[in-house]
DNA sequence: AATAATACATACCGGTCTGTATAGTTGCAA
DNA sequence: TTGCAACTATACAGACCGGTATGTATTATT
């Protein structure tokens, strides 16, 4: 399974954390589950904050890999890119284990402006941003920044819907609206 | 102030929730916040969960007031009453004390899928997405389910966007998107 | 003046949380 | 075989949480 101790309880760490809340998930669960003791966890991960920050930086890394890779696999040029995306979130949230977006809800837990994991969140925001608007430049976008931004909110919008009525199918009406905004877009542009 | 303890005790909960999140706040901070004592506290509210359901239940009314009074104010007909939702939110996060939305927020910190909370957010969301749903139906859309979960959608996004990025103008960009989703679905039905 | 309702003050209980201390076990390498 | 490092096992410290018990002060009603 995993490499070593410390890759698999922050494996372990991250399920259970994404798929139950950060502050609802104790260590000894975490230690449980992984089949470890607490002093293993202690010596790869001086706090629970530490572990928390790394799975943060773990999802953030396999999101942008997971949308990077579908978006590649389903379309070349950069218009198809960005509608490619929405299928790649639709794939996400269909999933049985999908529990919304790791950095909204990790956000929501952690309220307090200066948190560390509110800078994570950013992070993860501003780097996706940067695709999508990077593509939307390269399609020729009027306003490359601003369709980049409304189309980041449909998707995020569409998470938080989806996470809170399963297989209503919002993700797919978030890729009706993409679409239209894309072509207006691009119409304008020419 | 308040008419009474009771109230006075939601009101003091109900800001310290919405600003530093629920399970961030003790019930001791909300008594000494409040003035009063634990005991009185549980008088009237038999425990914390009524308390956050309570909260939850007060801001959803709160919201759809400020949500149908701001519109009434700014338009007439239903197009522009449609539009006139994104000025309400662009106010409402425009506000310093603005922190999201509280049901996002709460939903997220109580991950379980059982867990009242998530019922009490889903049961706003409903509210307010069939508010849009009878004004895309009055002002003709063609689909109006669908463009009503868009524009709710674009605003859910922009909410989570300007809660991580404030001054980000989110919710203005929002607006426009929204402008030529309702004008589309307008203009393919005649 | 007696009574009842409301609220306050304070101490406490059981449980859970993060984090640590101490001691024992396994496996591998010189 | 001996030694060393990684890991396990377990118990515990200290803080904090939600919730309760006991008793008192204040006010209004009758």
């Amino acid at each position: 399974m995993a490499r070593n101790l410390q890759d698999h309880i922050l494996q372990t760490a991250s399920a259970l954390f994404y798929s139950q809340g950060i502050k609802a998930t104790g260590v000894d669960a975490i230690v449980k589950a992984a089949g470890t003791t607490k002093m293993s966890l202690y010596k790869y991960f001086p706090s629970k904050d530490d572990l928390v920050l790394a799975h943060l930086s773990k999802s953030r890394e396999a999101m942008l890999n997971r949308i990077l890779i579908g978006m590649e696999q389903r379309a070349s040029e950069p218009k198809q890119k960005l509608l490619a995306v929405f299928a790649v979130f639709d794939e996400l949230s269909s999933s049985p284990e999908f529990r919304g977006c790791p950095f909204i809800n990790a956000a929501a837990e952690f309220a307090e402006a200066a948190n560390p994991v509110q800078r994570a969140a950013a992070e993860f925001s501003d780097t996706f941003q940067q695709v999508l608007t990077d593509l939307a430049r390269q399609a020729g976008a009027r306003d490359p920044e601003a369709l980049s931004q409304q189309l980041a909110m449909l998707i995020s919008g569409a998470i938080v819907s989806e996470q809170r009525r399963r297989e209503s199918g919002a993700m797919r009406t978030a890729a009706a609206a993409a679409k239209v905004l894309i072509e207006q877009s691009l119409a304008c542009a020419e």
